[in-house]
DNA sequence: CTGACTGCAAAGTGTTTGCACGCAC
DNA sequence: GTGCGTGCAAACACTTTGCAGTCAG
């Protein structure tokens, strides 16, 4: 499996190095994380690794489709593997809580944005800001 | 209507300065602008405001729903005026291009939101990134 | 008069860049 | 050996905060 992340590095002209490969690791054993919390995780491994390493790589492997990032707050965005099927977010404004959703859930809107607008929507980027049940029935007692 | 907004402002205990309207204004008047572009259009009237003025005030103007504000870019937020009908936006990756969609063009995605997940969607802070007609036309020709 | 609001400057947070060295291939 | 990748430190973009003075109500 190494050797499968080492030929598509190299398809593009990367090369695979420690860090590169522990970030990966990072994002896939953390589910959603944040380029800082990517780190402190790399760290755990090897302490010497450093910040901007961390961003270079999420950026090589988003571009190489390992990874990916959505914005599910306003401050940092939160990278996540690839290897589980595509989804987007809900994102509870109170409680600050997130659920994953297939992106069947939006396939009418996916279609009638390609249909009425020729818009190919990208879902796995998307965030749904809003309220979720259990924080909409203490504000609504 | 100056007189309507000092009345919604005062019901908070808000009071209204020249700043606090110009920047409404601003933002009436952009369209959809960064704080950096709403203070650019504030200052061509008054040159001395401040950037955290216009930070501050934004933030009260959207607690009163006068404006609201969503990421059209990995970059600064994007603030509008609430007066328009409730809209969401799609954004372009390959020319930045902003399109606004009405809201109900998402309803079956919020109703299956709501059904399946008791969740309440923001459809005004949504932003729908992918590829418009025209780019994804000259992609593949 | 009172305290909400402002300007200013400084600090904070998250991200990017230039550079010299080092290591993957 | 070549040049991609790294660590480091400094710069950057955007936003927030503390403070003292000011002005709206």
């Amino acid at each position: 499996m190494t050797d499968d992340l080492r030929r598509r590095l190299a398809g593009r002209g990367y090369r695979l190095t420690p860090q590169r490969e522990l970030v990966l690791r990072a994002v896939e054993s953390l589910g959603h994380a944040t380029p800082d919390e990517v780190l402190a995780e790399v760290r755990q491994h090897s302490s010497a690794v450093n910040v901007s390493t961390v961003y270079r790589n999420l950026e090589v492997l988003e571009e190489l489709g390992l990874v990916r990032h959505a914005h599910l707050s306003d401050r940092a965005p939160t990278y996540h593997s690839v290897t589980d099927h595509e989804h987007f977010h809900l994102v509870c404004r109170s409680c600050r809580g997130v659920v994953s959703v297939g992106a069947e859930a939006a396939s009418v809107l996916t279609g009638r944005l390609a249909d009425e607008h020729g818009f190919t929507a990208d879902i796995g980027h998307l965030t749904v800001f809003g309220t979720c049940a259990e924080c909409a029935r203490e504000e609504n007692p």
